[in-house]
DNA sequence: TACTCTGCTACAATATTTGTAGCAGCCAAA
DNA sequence: TTTGGCTGCTACAAATATTGTAGCAGAGTA
């Protein structure tokens, strides 16, 4: 992949953001933490391999992190991004009733 | 592509935005309209045939239109996504800054 | 020992993305 | 009227990413 030309902060995160299933799985984490297999059946059996390179990219990009007990979880910046992504679910709805 | 199994219409948004380009797209946007050329150049040289199919995506979701005169643009409810985006920005040049 | 979780890898099939080339329409100057 | 330079695209093949299936190896329990 590997695109942007920009080294500008936020065209590295809208690189990681666009790859697919890189917002639902940080959507489903903010859940709870939970393990690989848990994380692919919230994404509706999501097969592994994706999840595990996506986990990858995201762990690597410190928005979620591995632990000893509860399996995967989000790291604080990525509760934090999260966070940011929060007014989206009212926003989608309004934008679909307006269909 | 298709997938989320879920009819949530937050679902249904993470879809759309999580198709490459998709973020870069409304990001350049917001800018100001522009013509397809203009739009190319802004997102890097990126090849006609991903901007002609965002741009279809976008246009179908209603948050990006095809003006008379200044070529295409958001449209309110993309100005609003697109608001909501901003805040990305701080947090991106912060998660950076961490490394 | 056997059963059942776990996280994950291998690999082939399929879908998406990308780059290059180029067409057809429009407008303006020569 | 023809040349040139814009425009928005499309065709198509090559490269890359995504998906699904199968299954392995480790840990824990009984």
């Amino acid at each position: 992949m590997s695109n942007s030309t920009s080294s500008r902060p936020i065209m590295q995160l809208i690189d990681i953001l666009g790859k697919k299933w890189v917002l639902r799985i940080l959507w489903e984490l903010n859940d709870g933490a939970c393990t690989f297999r848990q994380l692919q059946s919230r994404c509706g059996d999501l097969s592994p391999t994706i999840i595990n390179t996506r986990i990858k990219d995201l762990c690597a990009a410190r928005f979620v992190l591995k632990t000893a007990d509860s399996g995967y979880a989000l790291t604080a910046q990525g509760e934090e991004l999260i966070e940011l992504f929060l007014p989206l679910n009212d926003f989608a709805t309004r934008w679909m009733s307006d269909d």
